[in-house]
DNA sequence: ATTGACTCTGGACTTGAGTCCAGAGTGCAG
DNA sequence: CTGCACTCTGGACTCAAGTCCAGAGTCAAT
């Protein structure tokens, strides 16, 4: 046991065969070891690092911010670590208030709106036609 | 006056020329009338057209929802640019819900990081390299 | 031994919204 | 008339994060 083939990796930690093979190329998994056939074979140690490449990715982590936080954690830089979730934490947040914002506006259009009658009388439409604000 | 060069035309839109040329090779603007040179003319319609799509870019429409809407607009089909736009709307809603969750994920892992000390000790570390939870 | 599933490679393709380019032709101020 | 800024075209390129492919080789169960 503890030896995987690229597929068995692939399907143990929810990612696609060439994401893995992806990831490898893009130095995200380190060359993974070859059969004498070529075929790669796979430990607990990367299951645990295509896992963490997973969840960072769900916490809205890029591939490259996903590359620091690689050579960051095997430097045992918690305090940089720190600094990158904090970055990207506030990353996220100017996307949500970005968002809701246009949101916002969206809400505004929509409750103006009759949703029947003439065009004009459309403020959605009104708003994107406006020939103030550049 | 009124009758605008491209150039003149994308800096009163705030938008690049190539990007006058792209909408119009997609449907977006119309083929432009041309002087005997071959130089595209524009008047304000098509100003007033390409503001209408840098505003509704800016409210998260893409090109594609754009090219419905102006659609829409020319049919001047009222209940359909409201159901559009609350279709967008809803869209934002999950994004932002999305992000939202994240940024929590985020917020407690870093409140619980001392910043400094071994790596064990940072659950951002921690928590991305679980082993449960595939 | 045969089958069917798996894996290998390098490279091309995808999506969306542009951006950049070379090489040629134009417009206009001085 | 010179010079510089502008515009034309078709096509290639960018970014991110994969996905798909053909053609060849391999593994494992029957």
């Amino acid at each position: 046991m503890a030896s995987l083939s690229i597929g068995q990796l692939a399907q143990q930690a929810g990612v696609a065969i060439d994401t893995v093979r992806y990831y490898e190329r893009n130095g995200l998994l380190a060359p993974a070891g070859r059969l004498a056939s070529g075929y790669r074979r796979y430990g607990t140690t990367e299951l645990r690092r295509l896992c963490f490449i997973r969840r960072a990715k769900a916490l809205g982590f890029s591939l490259d911010d996903i590359r620091t936080l690689l050579t960051l954690s095997d430097e045992q830089d918690v305090s940089r670590i720190r600094e990158a979730a904090q970055r990207k934490r506030d990353d996220i947040e100017r996307r949500i208030a970005e968002l809701e914002r246009i949101r916002a506006a969206l809400d505004t259009l929509i409750t103006a709106c009759p949703g029947h009658g003439r065009a004009e009388a459309c403020p959605i439409l009104r708003a994107l036609t406006q020939e103030d604000s550049p």
